[in-house]
DNA sequence: GTCTATAACAGGATAGAC
DNA sequence: GTCTATCCTGTTATAGAC
């Protein structure tokens, strides 16, 4: 049987994603890649025919499509923003890894200088990304304008969290950012009930 | 006169250090390195023998020395905490050309997976960054723990502002990351008068 | 669909003239 | 110190057997 495929869709583009997210595009060669999937060379490119690039965008495109559903739709539901905070939380935590892995949308910023391939992808991420965080600081009563710096404010925290935690070999910056989050965002609870 | 130096050390040194903030270590080639600086391949191997990583490990070196001098060190002046910040905040802003440059501690983590070759510098500055910024954290009254926190979190709205402005094309978190830095270092300043 | 083998090229690095 | 020309390795990418 060496017809099947040997490696499903799904986990060839977690795989191919991990090394992206360690080396970044540039950084990750097809011998990496292929070692990684288990997968020769010349079987890549049965399954991406525009080679690396086409890897690179597919794992974009499907991190992006994990936080359209496990962050952007959660941040948006109808539970209170609290709730929603602690949901996003959990998700971010996994999808990084508890800070052990780095963010595509930083790592494939600018491969070769100039706008490269993945600019416009990563410009919308970080859009949807601080108009979904605004939502939630709206809902808790921010005014649009005081919502967004929040949002704005906690997306520079997970990517510099991520960033210090490369740079010191620690994932504990990523974690305090995660405790802190729901603060930062939603702004310190009152001390007793509600306001 | 082709015996003289077409170039001087500090210009070459920006200009290479130009490069390596744009693409990173891999992403730099000899032949882009060679363009940015004027110099043909064999000269820059004629002042740097061991070749990129040499060039990189001098970049490197010279941006510490630079933000030794322009951050660390005001940081810990005896001027007042905010006096201090401000000076910071003008440094950081010429440093980063108003977030047009990203950071090599950023640029330079991983080059390879593995703590690469530039590890050790990047996590010893990230802790003098933060060491320096906690110094006038508590020089503003913050117990050493809470000043501590919040020079981490100053760092990371640092660095998470860059990629910021990489992902999003624009300058625009930087420039609010560095009107907002001495309200979230040292708290927001008193109404009226100091406590 | 996957493999081995190899082509075509770009990258880092050197030699040697001036 | 800088240059032109070249080497060698590793990279991306393809051909063709199974």
């Amino acid at each position: 049987m060496a017809r099947t495929q040997s490696i499903d869709n799904e986990e060839l583009i977690a795989r191919l994603s991990c090394v992206f997210r360690e080396v970044g595009y540039e950084g990750a060669s097809l011998t990496q890649l292929s070692k990684a999937t288990g997968l020769q060379k010349a079987s890549l490119y049965h399954r991406f025919p525009d080679g690396k690039q086409q890897m690179a965008d597919e794992v974009l495109a499907a991190a992006l499509g994990w936080v359209k559903a496990h962050i952007l739709t959660p941040l948006r539901s109808p539970a209170p923003p609290r709730e929603r905070i602690a949901a996003v939380v959990e998700n971010l935590d996994a999808f990084y890894q508890g800070g052990r892995q780095a963010c595509l949308l930083n790592m494939l910023s600018s491969p070769r200088a100039e706008p490269g391939p993945f600019a416009d992808a990563i410009k919308g991420a970080f859009e949807a990304l601080v108009s979904a965080f605004s939502a939630a600081a709206r809902d808790a009563g921010h005014e649009a304008k005081a919502g967004r710096l929040r949002a704005e404010r906690a997306i520079m925290l997970l990517q510099g969290s991520l960033v210090m935690c490369r740079g010191l070999g620690s994932v504990k910056p990523f974690k305090t950012f995660l405790s802190g989050l729901a603060d930062d965002l939603l702004g310190e609870p009152a001390p007793r009930g509600r306001p």
